[in-house]
RNA sequence: GCGCCCUUAGCUCAGUUGGAUAGAGCAACGGCCUUCUAAGCCGUGGGUCGGGGGUUCGAAUCCCUCAGGGCGCGCCA
């Protein structure tokens, strides 16, 4: 149920009545047409803007127009008042049984209220994290994995077919140092190998991960393979450890991602893509299509690199799909760029009946977005869309001071670190406070902090003070259901018509209508902001009970009074816990 | 030099996809506890939406331009 989409039906029906009457032309464009709800409450519940846009195509004067729409709209079922402002918003006034209407629908849906059909069962294809299998998971992973999380909740609720999946980047130089590192451990562990030997290795950056992680690594392979890899040639031994570390890594990754309460559905390795031709073929495909050729690039403008010189290259013609420059395929030795794979995963996605692609990547790979946009169209035959969005870097703080990390001296803080200091639902409710383009303050300090300021503590607190009205009314009337089903089927909700109860049944009933936008704007941030408007609307009516008695919601001597405010309480709480759940937060029922 | 992102109150940030007089929190000041948890609430002050043009009934939002900040810029991922 989406009030705002039923007022709407309203002002349709009024415009198709004009058109019966012709006294608007029969072939209007209705898709500008919206019902919203006016920045300034004074101006009634919701206002729509249906006279300003289709006057232009009816050839008529706004305000003219206006004056008739709102005629009819004053007579429609559940309309109180419609009157023309400004140069031809109509305001709309609800009958407040249809806010009641709504409250009681809140409680009927439980948790699942404003669930949405806007994606009609549509896949949508959410990757995220996709962190090089190289070590533990930093804090900037972090965010980009409760972003993505958040959003792939967030797009299912809005009813689309999200698949979440993380993609595997094992096939690069980079494994390939990280089973370097873990044979130098390896050869460390059996004692061939000084820690003095292993420190100056690092330091002429020969080994590129030095982190205590990979030291079980190579214990665990010392035991398994004993003496074998030490005069081993390293092509007898870099597949076999690279493998191995491959699997470890990812166990570990998986295991902070398990710890923060992300679980994606999907792994795809590159190795494998590449191991099973998919990238040759897809290229080849490519080729036939004349996407790729040989060519020469022209150095990047104003910065030439010092070692620069022109050479032949195989080149995906991406400049033909709205990029700057067309871009290699194939490194010197012959392999594929890191590149060339993400085309063929792309186009795997496609093939798995992917249309509607979102990446989200570290703001550091803004220079990628329009090659794999580029990609994304060429192997769709651009029936595709890709969606990237990019993460800032989060600040990790400390009461305010910067928290220096380094990973050399050993003062670098990994996500497992911040998620067992503050917990899960801290961090992923903080990670979701700011927009995903901007950086991100997270200290350490204040976000466990008990006050105003703290908005996970600030939308728990009215969460729990919600529960908190529940076990009282129990008390006070032992015996009763307090069941939201209950409620919702035995409360007269009319006797909740204080301009503060309206208020408030006025902002749950926006819940579904909010989803539906954040979904759109692939931003679940929003959600974060909603549910602290919520909150202080709620601690606002509470504390109007504290300085009235009569307008506490738990009256002894008017039970029918008390079970209605009980029920809107309950509905606060159910829509709390409905916006928490899309971030993967646990509504807390008391803060003891 | 080129491309992308950003610039909104002293600070940190929202701004419902182009709507009416631009909003929160913090900080400052002044109020509210014999309480359904004051871990909270109410009020006051605070703005050239970075500058300048344009598009139209209407711009913080779209286009152009300038300034400032961040990221990136051939075989790293």
């Amino acid at each position: 149920m989406n009030l705002f989409t039923d007022v709407k039906d309203r002002v349709l029906a009024a415009v198709a009545t004009l058109q019966a009457e012709d006294f608007l032309p029969r072939d209007l464009d209705l898709a500008r047409v919206s019902v919203e709800p006016p920045r300034d409450p004074e101006h009634g519940d919701m206002a729509t803007n249906a006279a300003l846009v289709l006057a232009k195509p009816a050839r008529m004067a706004p305000r003219a127009l206006a004056e008739r729409l709102a005629a009819l709209l004053a007579q429609a079922d559940g309309l109180e008042e419609a009157t023309v402002a400004g140069p031809g918003f109509i305001n709309l006034r609800l009958k407040p049984a249809l806010w009641q209407a709504s409250a009681r629908a809140i409680l009927k849906a439980g948790i699942a209220y404003g669930d949405s059909t806007l994606g009609a069962g549509q896949p949508v294809n959410v990757e995220f994290v996709s962190a090089n299998p190289t070590g533990p998971m930093h804090v900037g992973h972090g965010r980009g994995a409760v972003f993505g999380d958040a959003l792939a909740a967030l797009l299912a609720k809005a009813g689309f077919a999200v698949t979440r999946e993380y993609y595997v980047n094992d096939a690069g130089a980079q494994v390939d140092s990280l089973a370097r590192a873990v044979h130098a451990r390896y050869l460390m562990a059996l004692g061939h190998l000084s820690e003095d030997a292993f420190q100056a290795r690092l330091a002429a950056r020969e080994i590129e991960y030095g982190g205590d992680y990979l030291v079980p690594v190579a214990e665990e392979l010392a035991q398994r393979d004993g003496e074998r890899w030490v005069d081993a040639p390293i092509e007898a031994w870099l597949p076999e450890i690279r493998a191995l570390a491959i699997e470890r890594m990812m166990a570990l990754i998986r295991e902070d991602l398990d710890v923060l309460g992300v679980h994606h559905d999907v792994f795809t390795s590159e190795r494998a893509l590449v191991e099973a031709g998919r990238v040759g073929r897809l290229l080849a495909d490519l080729e036939q299509r004349d996407l790729v050729y040989v060519g020469v690039l022209e150095p990047p403008k104003g910065k030439t690199p010092e070692d620069w010189e022109p050479r032949p290259q195989t080149l995906f013609r991406a400049t033909r799909y709205g990029d700057e420059v067309d871009r290699p395929l194939r490194k010197s030795d012959g392999s594929w760029t890191y590149f060339a794979s993400d085309i063929a995963y792309h186009a795997d996605k496609v093939d798995r009946g992917f249309h509607n692609l979102i990446n989200v990547l570290g703001a550091d790979h803004g220079g990628y977005v329009k090659r794999l946009d580029a990609a994304v169209k060429a192997v769709s035959d651009n029936a595709a869309t890709l969606d990237v969005k990019l993460i800032q870097l989060v600040k990790l703080l400390d009461d305010g001071e910067p928290v220096k990390m380094s990973k050399r001296a050993g003062t670098f803080i990994t996500l497992r670190e911040v998620v067992d200091t503050v917990g899960k639902d801290v961090v992923r409710f903080i990670m979701l406070t700011r927009r995903n383009d901007a950086p991100l303050d997270f200290d350490y300090a204040r976000v466990t902090e008990k006050t105003r300021d703290n908005p996970v503590f600030y939308v728990q607190y009215a969460h729990a003070r919600a529960c908190s009205v529940r076990r009282h009314a129990q008390e006070a009337f032992p015996g009763r259901d307090v069941s939201p089903a209950a409620l919702a089927a035995q409360v007269d909700f009319s006797r909740l018509d204080s301009p503060e109860e309206l208020a408030l049944m006025r902002l749950l009933a926006g819940w579904p209508r909010l989803v539906e936008s954040a979904a759109e704007a692939h931003e679940p941030h929003r959600v974060a902001f909603y549910l602290n408007d919520v909150a202080a609307a709620f601690h606002g009516l509470w504390n109007r009970g504290n300085e009235q008695a009569e307008l506490r919601f738990l009256l002894p001597d008017d039970e029918a009074l008390s079970w209605a405010r009980l029920a809107l309480v309950q509905a606060v709480a159910t829509v709390i816990a409905s916006g928490l759940s899309i971030f993967g937060v646990e509504p807390k029922e008391e803060m003891r």
